[in-house]
DNA sequence: TCAGTAAATTGGTCTAGGCTGTTAGAATGA
DNA sequence: TCATTCTAACAGCCTAGACCAATTTACTGA
């Protein structure tokens, strides 16, 4: 890897935590400690811990050590939440049908965001996802086709982001989210099983992965009565 | 002063910016310079200027300089914003009328959301809000009447918040938004300016105080095709 | 004059420590 | 047994450098 060493610490820890080596609530080693197992100086280690609390992740607490916070449902919120995420947060069971899922020439609107090159492609999937059986969104999801080319269908389909990590060594970083409302077209409304004019949620979200480059552009429209976001401010 | 070195450099670096010493797109000395100016060390000066990295008022680029950002709209959602500021963010003059104001019993919800004691009034306002003279959204706010009694309309209608911090010494907390879709009765419709049908951006956000207590409840609903929220995760 | 290159400047990362104040727990005394 | 005091461990804060990579600036030769 050639990311800074703070950074490719800071996705260790948070993958010790991901994985249930450190619990919530628990305290984790001490940062001396820590530095020591990493080969580095502590201030160094202090930039990826003081990044995870940033994050929320961790909480210090002086003269007692660095614990794992419990995090809130509505905390999920902001970190880069995934659909299942959110339905399992909610108690639904979540599925997904896959309406097209091709390679081609990008829009206007997606050279933008994702800052391509001419004659670069992507790949643009087509979904429409269901939270116990009833339709909950229909989603547009695009990605540069460079960043994909290595892993198969299922791989993307699946877990996009857990691949990315693991096969790629690529981390999501932040991304902005922009919501608005808006009504039901003819097909839209068909693949939702509602009315066409029906009211819709509209998101989209760019996401950035932790160098800055875009790698996501997604559109997804909800069904008003069926869903909602729930912020802490 | 007691606080962290740090912290009184980014309190007096933001001075600087907010009293115009430095101006919106202007280089900011280097940090060696002004790690030299506060004699302290270059790590802690840094500190000082993550800080005010973190809250987007300056921006870095390697190799140039630190220079102080024009903040954007998204920015401003981080915090628990007004209106007015709101529209101030994207250039639009704010505006609004008040349609209903009077104290009254609450709803269900209203009792439930505020914790109400029973028999216990709220002061409760309609308004629709401007920007440019285009309506935005209609609003319906609820306080608990004990809450307010000692306030005037005047005091309550132009800045509640500052009159709450200033007069009352209550300072608000966190808050919860809740964001859906819905479609626009007629008498909504009216208000805004749109087609009955039309798609509404449904916001309710209930406002606690420092201490914990619930203070106010908001329902909004946005014009579709005028409001977007802009969220950074 | 202009293009190319070298040097200086800047933020990014990192080291190897030091000192301070808080905290939990052990030792001590009533 | 209970309260107090002491102590070791801890995170917070800070120093005074170092080297790196990106960018800008200055210089140099055609």
């Amino acid at each position: 890897m050639s990311s800074p060493v703070y950074i490719q610490i800071h996705n260790q820890l948070r993958k010790n935590i991901e994985d249930g080596k450190w619990k919530v609530g628990e305290k984790i080693p001490a940062e001396r400690e820590l530095a020591n197992d990493f080969s580095v100086s502590r201030m160094t280690l202090r930039q990826a811990i003081q990044a995870l609390v940033d994050e929320g992740i961790l909480e210090r607490r002086v003269g007692s050590g660095t614990f794992v916070a419990n995090r809130k449902v509505q905390e999920k919120m902001s970190g880069v939440t995934s659909f299942t995420e959110l339905m399992d947060a909610m108690g639904k069971k979540a599925a997904s049908k896959t309406i097209s899922y091709h390679l081609t020439i990008p829009s206007q609107t997606e050279v933008e965001k994702l800052k391509l090159g001419p004659d670069e492609q992507v790949l643009r999937m087509e979904r429409v996802r269901y939270g116990n059986e009833v339709p909950i969104c229909y989603e547009i999801a695009t990605v540069p086709a460079s960043l994909v080319q290595q892993f198969s269908k299922e791989e993307i389909t699946t877990s996009f982001y857990r691949t990315l990590e693991e096969k790629a060594n690529l981390y999501p970083g932040h991304a902005i989210q922009h919501i608005s409302a808006t009504k039901a077209t003819e097909k839209i409304a068909s693949y939702l099983q509602i009315k066409r004019g029906d009211a819709l949620l509209r998101m989209t979200q760019l996401s950035y992965l932790q160098d800055g480059r875009p790698f996501e552009y997604v559109h997804t429209q909800y069904v008003g009565s069926r869903f909602e976001f729930v912020f802490e401010k």
